[in-house]
DNA sequence: CTTGACCTTGTACCGAAGTACAAGGTTTAT
DNA sequence: ATAAACCTTGTACTTCGGTACAAGGTCAAG
């Protein structure tokens, strides 16, 4: 198989078998006597390991790392599933920023009755500065804490 | 204000405010003699405004857009509750493109033992290409397999 | 009037995961 | 023998939201 006919039967660009390849996810693969890559069987059971596993949201060092364990004949198992609960662990925690985004989002749309000026849009108002409240003092004057962070 | 104050004043870095001129979301500030910007409150309410759209998900452009909005006087309403709609479609479809990461790295976690050699790990084989087997077509006695695709 | 902290500009870089392109070489089919 | 379709390499570009210099200018305090 040329670096092409492996990219259709994986579904991905040839240009990302070189990519994967400098990444070191793929071995340097033989070459035909003119200098093409020939890419057998074990080519397409990697690509589709490299798939499945960014499917399930894993990063290319990570799938490098998982790679690596399966290549390894007794390799760590512990590890396998350490680099799983870290993932379930990274997914649960964008997932739980995602719920309060949606959940505000949700509230604005449902406040906002989506008709007439922008002016009083409850939208607009929830990001603009409600605090411009009546306060005399003016921001100037207090206490200009010189807060290095 | 100069740059620095603002910044520290509204929780970002110096060369932020910058960036953010650069892409139209500031305006470009009035300079004193010898070429530094100079900000007023304005600033810090504009800065605030991009903050909290930023926590909801909306991207710069997005943000600059609903900046317009806000200062257009009578700008369309609608626009806002149709940006702020499709922002809660994108999110919840990433959610549920988390949740079934989620839900596979689950169970894989679960079905790991994390004990011993990698050989014969679950999480490796469930990335592997499972239809490796040269002999007999299906051994697998788990009856049903074949749920949600 | 010097010090030092801050400011100005332009430009390059980060990570993530590729994508695009140019200039040339190979293979295959006719 | 030649053209098309593919391959090779290196390099630059993309999106996103900034961050990091370097070389020089300004401003406030002492």
């Amino acid at each position: 198989m040329t670096r092409g006919q492996l990219a259709r039967r994986c579904g991905v660009g040839p240009e990302t078998i070189r990519f994967y390849e400098r990444r070191g996810l793929l071995p340097e693969a033989p070459r035909s006597s003119g200098g093409y890559r020939r890419f057998g069987a074990d080519a397409v059971d990697r690509l589709v390991f490299i798939r499945r596993a960014k499917a399930l949201g894993f990063s290319l060092p990570e799938i490098g790392e998982l790679l690596a364990l399966h290549d390894a004949p007794g390799g760590d198992r512990a590890r396998v599933k350490a680099l799983t609960e870290t993932k379930l662990e990274e997914i649960e925690a964008k997932m739980a920023d995602l719920d309060r985004m949606r959940s505000v989002l949700a509230e604005l749309a449902e406040q906002c009755s989506g008709r007439g000026p922008v002016d009083g849009c409850p939208i607009i108002e929830a990001l603009a500065n409600d605090s411009r409240e009546p306060s005399s003092t003016d921001t100037t004057r207090s206490g200009d804490s010189t807060r290095h962070g």
